[in-house]
DNA sequence: CGTCCCTGTTGAAGATCCTTGACATCATCA
DNA sequence: TGATGATGTCAAGGATCTTCAACAGGGACG
């Protein structure tokens, strides 16, 4: 009924670690019959036991959730088949753009200069961040504004209302990474970034 | 103790959506009280009745739980106070090293002529990919073999096992990154990556 | 062999979650 | 005004989760 199985997902878990029921039990402040009864699907723990479990490894339970079938994907990307995002001005290249359930959009841009994500700022779910390779980029995030330089980078919650702008004479190139991915291949694709 | 506001976030989901708690209760085939006492945080839903709450809203357990508390956390990185985790003969600088609940890793990595990430594959949890910035790569997933370049790109599930090793005589340079974080500041940083 | 310590499992009792079936409140409408 | 239907809340009891305590099995060691 679940769809996923949780106890096969906690005694993973535990294995890689190395732990018994019983440590990682006292761990969490819990006992070790609860870890037995979960990891057998006898029972649906509650978020609260759950958390405590996870806290004890540590896994957060949006990871412990995440993912499950190891898929047949692509896994090699030629510069030249990379999904072009471009709209004339700036252009993204998004890395792995047909993996359904990706978890990050990894993304090698471009900005020419003048390139300007606009002065509305962006807010969205998720964080991001990158390393600048060559160029010059103003980097705006929560009113603080930053001029990041080749080997420079950064890193924000994608929530903080965020902007970016090449005012240089010269093409920037940066490579991302946000997540949860914020463009898709279809559909609800949010604007960058 | 949950460190979370499961009924807060639950509440805000649900009026986003415009559905009463009985609306979504006949959905999600509970009653209205429970979501009532969930909403309230008068209980810890246990995990089986809040999947079956959120695939009526529809939103996964993993989508629940990310992100939380935005942070006041450090946005820019200079070139020079990236972290350097280097181990003499790779070397990778790690953006956003400190930030305790980060979702991905974003690495700078330098692989001098000869290096290698180990003959035994590597496997551990998560997603990555990224870019080849400049130099040359061969990488190994599942098997397969390819040589990469400038340009090009990789993304995988990183449970396939997987090896990078420069063999050429030139320094390779790549930007990548993980999800969920493989390594933390200090303690049980799993081996790259 | 027995002892010791570890592992994971399992009844029965206790704690918590979930449902049933009320109740109070508010808005609409004759 | 009173009737109706919608909303969210709450007590009591049944259902489920969690603990306590016991148990069986597997090494290690003498």
């Amino acid at each position: 009924m679940s769809g996923f199985d949780v106890g096969g997902r906690l005694k993973q878990l535990r294995m890689q670690r190395d732990l018994s029921q019983r440590e990682l039990a006292k761990r969490a402040g819990v006992t070790n019959s609860t870890i037995s009864l979960i990891e057998q699907n006898s029972v649906s723990p509650s978020v609260s036991s759950l958390k405590k479990i996870l806290d004890a490894l540590p896994v957060t339970i949006s990871e412990f959730f995440a993912g499950e079938e190891v898929s047949r994907e692509q896994v090699f990307y030629r510069a030249s088949e990379l999904t072009e995002i471009g709209d004339g001005v700036l252009s993204w290249r998004l890395i792995g753009a047909r993996r359904p359930n990706r978890r990050m959009s990894i993304l090698h841009e471009r900005y020419p200069p003048g390139a300007d994500t606009g002065e509305d700022m962006l807010e969205h779910d998720g964080e991001e961040g990158g390393v600048i390779i060559s160029g010059t980029i103003e980097l705006t995030v929560n009113g603080e504004v930053q001029l990041l330089t080749a080997g420079d980078a950064y890193y924000f919650d994608s929530r903080l209302p965020h902007r970016f702008r090449n005012v240089s004479d010269s093409e920037c190139i940066i490579v991302s990474a946000n997540n949860p991915p914020s463009f898709s291949d279809g559909g609800d694709a949010q604007h960058h970034a």
